[in-house]
DNA sequence: TCAAATAATTTGGTAATCAAAGTATATATG
DNA sequence: CATATATACTTTGATTACCAAATTATTTGA
């Protein structure tokens, strides 16, 4: 038991200190290598259709909201974002993917299903089961540390 | 089974985009509050008592030489870190942690045990091994994408 | 011996970020 | 209904972390 719990421990820096770097691996081989890492998740939380408003996008990456605003100056300037400024309320700015945008979004969402994908590879119902139990703890780490 | 896929994804993404501002808060809670994140891995990466050359630490950190000897210059002047010249080949500067900088390792060990520890609570040794399995899928995942 | 290689440092530039001030618009109250 | 306050976003002026390329000191090898 302590002998797998040094291995996992292990594994949990491994895979956290590496993933963000594989990633941004993929990213530049893309057809999309003129964004970054923290765009394409800019992108991905704006999303395919909601047209949330820049304070939920900023909310949501735990950014300022100054600083989404240079973010979707990038991207708009990028052309895979653009602001849609709402008329019942003129001073909210509601974000949407272009067309290209929304191909980018997709291609991002093709790699994180084939990472989860090899995730639970090889695992039963009951199996997957005990997976998500184990992140669910996690979770409630965090909620505990938030 | 794919609903499970979706609520493991989702759980995947939210763990790794706050698991860094915890460690951050929980930083900034601490005695060692002007430490910044990265501060903290580099002596992570330093470690106890290996006296690694800068060049060891900045690959595994995945820093280049330039960057690493700013971020040493900035952990030397706050008292974690210490340059060792090494006597059988001078230009070599090996890398060691001054009492606080130990100090600071074993409280981040600290809190990396505690979620480890509540990642694992509650499963029998047959369902750690599975966790690990998974773990392993995903180590798997990272070095075919590397 | 001295050219090439190696280890670290320095320098100049860019990305991403925040805090605080500013602008435009909406809401609430006296 | 006028205006003070609140809200949503943008702008500005920093700072931090980073890289690439040039530099310095030292070692190795031909």
């Amino acid at each position: 038991m302590s002998e797998n719990y040094q291995k996992i421990s292990e594994a949990l820096v491994q895979i956290y200190s590496n993933i963000l770097r594989i990633e941004e691996n993929e990213l530049r081989k893309s057809q999309f290598n003129n964004l970054t890492i923290q765009e394409m998740h800019a992108i991905n939380a704006i999303s395919m259709y909601d047209h949330k408003t820049a304070s939920e996008v900023a909310k949501e990456l735990h950014l300022t909201p100054g600083t989404l605003t240079l973010t979707i100056n990038r991207l708009a300037k990028k052309g895979y974002v653009e602001r849609i400024r709402s008329d019942d309320d003129r001073r909210i700015v509601r974000l949407g993917l272009t067309r290209k945008g929304r191909v980018e979004y997709r291609a991002h969402a093709a790699f994180h299903e084939k990472l989860v994908k090899k995730f639970l590879k090889g695992f039963n119902d009951e199996e997957v089961q005990v997976i998500y139990r184990a992140l669910r703890n996690l979770e409630d780490f965090m909620a505990d540390h938030s």
